[in-house]
DNA sequence: GTGATAATTGGAATAATTCCAAGTCGCAGT
DNA sequence: ACTGCGACTTGGAATTATTCCAATTATCAC
């Protein structure tokens, strides 16, 4: 998928929610497709302040979230640390390495989804599951997690 | 198991670790194992000051801190929300309720836990796995869900 | 172009938690 | 019982991530 592909399927997303396409909305998600590796809000801003100089950190907020709403991206979060940011729109769970402080993405079959929700008691109708492992990944693994698989 | 058991195991655990049992730590823990509703910090502090009206807040971050360490307690986080405490010892996953903002324990079956640890690719190996449904739960799910059970 | 609306910006405010330095307590050894 | 020492508690300051706010700036429809 080329840039322009992506920045069209943006715009598209922001329109359906009656929302403008603009340089910072467009730059934050470019950064976040470029480097998948969870950055902190921070971190985004750090990276596209290179493109965007004058960008604040509020507008990285605010486009975060925007991009959130639009389901362009994904919210994580492992215990209090600050939220990090994931365009990956497949099912899948997080790894938190906690030697390195990685992250990684952890494709997730449907069966295991349909057996999750055959855990809940009657009565409990669940929109969304998170699962999160915390623990050490190989170096090997580098290269074997799901995370930069292109959807 | 009565109030004095509870107490007595906590000693136990504290010795355990080289720390001392004291008023301030019995409180917090018993307010935890009375009402399983995993309160927050604040919660905790409110509960407890009705039986040490001089305890602060920092104590109860203190003593729910150690609790965690001792493996007598766990702290529960949904997205940036505060921290809250369970003192549910099972495996478990949490279903967050978003209508009530109420949070139930999920039993979680050691099948489960199996086959979600053989959806890791080679490498990873997870020390913990965190479970959260977010939903709605029926009424009448009140008296159906896990967490009032004794272990 | 002009006006209405949406978005961005810098800085102040907020909320949960942690840090810190001072006081207190509990206990081991005398 | 007394003393000393480390563990524990306490109030308040500091920290951190995030949100709020009021003022500007950009964008779009007409
Ligand atoms: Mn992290
Ligand atoms: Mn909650
Ligand atoms: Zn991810
Ligand atoms: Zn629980």
């Amino acid at each position: 998928m080329t840039a322009s592909e992506n920045s069209e399927a943006l715009s598209q997303r922001l329109a359906d929610s009656g929302l403008r396409s603009t340089p910072q909305r467009e730059v934050v998600y470019t950064v976040l497709l470029k480097k998948r590796d969870h950055p902190t809000a921070d971190e985004v801003y750090a990276r596209v302040k290179s493109e965007l100089p004058t960008i604040s950190l509020a507008t990285v907020y605010n486009c975060l979230e925007t991009l959130v709403q639009c389901d362009l991206v994904r919210a994580v979060n492992f215990e209090r640390g600050p939220t990090r940011y994931c365009p990956n729109l497949r099912p899948h769970a997080h790894f938190h390495d906690e030697s390195t402080g990685r992250t990684h993405d952890i494709d997730l079959p449907p069966t295991v989804l349909t057996e999750l929700n055959r855990i809940l008691p009657q009565g409990f109708d669940a929109k969304s599951i998170e699962i999160t492992f915390r623990g050490q990944a190989k170096e090997s693994s580098e290269h074997r997690a799901a995370g930069s698989g292109h959807s």
